[in-house]
DNA sequence: CATACAGTTCAAATGTGGCTGATTCAATGA
DNA sequence: TCATTGAATCAGCCACATTTGAACTGTATG
């Protein structure tokens, strides 16, 4: 089923596929004033413990997150790179930057 | 259920909803390049008609696309302002823009 | 008018992602 | 060790998006 997509598309889309929701979207917005651990990201964005876990595990493997454990708490931070590649996945990005 | 998200989080989402798709990121691709008629954008994506139109609509109803009838064909382009709202929508752009 | 072509719409089947409730893990501190 | 807190994981359910096959517009051409 489905066509076959090059690497560069399937990448492309599993990142904005995670770009795509209005939770993660909104946890991506917080994120970029300031790094922030779990229980707090909580109280800008009021859903359940454990589905905050599942958007947050699914902007981890799509790159656009980082992690890093400070005695009980993990704080999320935008990883570096997070703008960049939120605009290189853009459809036409390539010719835009290969020009 | 589900979380209250702001009017510009729910419009931004359903840009990024409608390129998070292999086949429409591809489409989206090629008319990057140029406007095509739609029989020959299933030269470049090779899927059934119908459901060419079916994701047409989607990206239509996004705002991404742009059409015009000449003759028997309906043209496809990338709207105008595609690349600005395709940047517009990323999470974390207006304190980028507004700045 | 009849036929062919370009594209859309519809209904039904399929598939996938997000949500929930319960459980589990990891670190701290009494 | 036991309890508590912060966070992740698991299994199942359900809503919605995608896909399919068929029927349907609209335009040109003989």
């Amino acid at each position: 089923m489905s066509i076959e997509v090059t690497p560069e598309c399937a990448a492309s889309v599993a990142v904005l596929q995670a770009l795509a929701d209005p939770v993660r979207w909104t946890i991506l917005g917080v994120l970029a004033e300031a790094p922030r651990c779990v229980c707090r990201l909580q109280d800008d964005v009021p859903i359940a413990g454990n589905l905050m876990s599942y958007h947050l595990k699914v902007l981890r493997e799509s790159g656009l997150v980082t992690t890093s454990r400070r005695g009980r708490w993990i704080d999320y931070a935008l990883a570096d790179d997070a703008f960049r590649l939120m605009a290189s996945v853009l459809p036409g990005a390539r010719s835009l930057v290969t020009r």
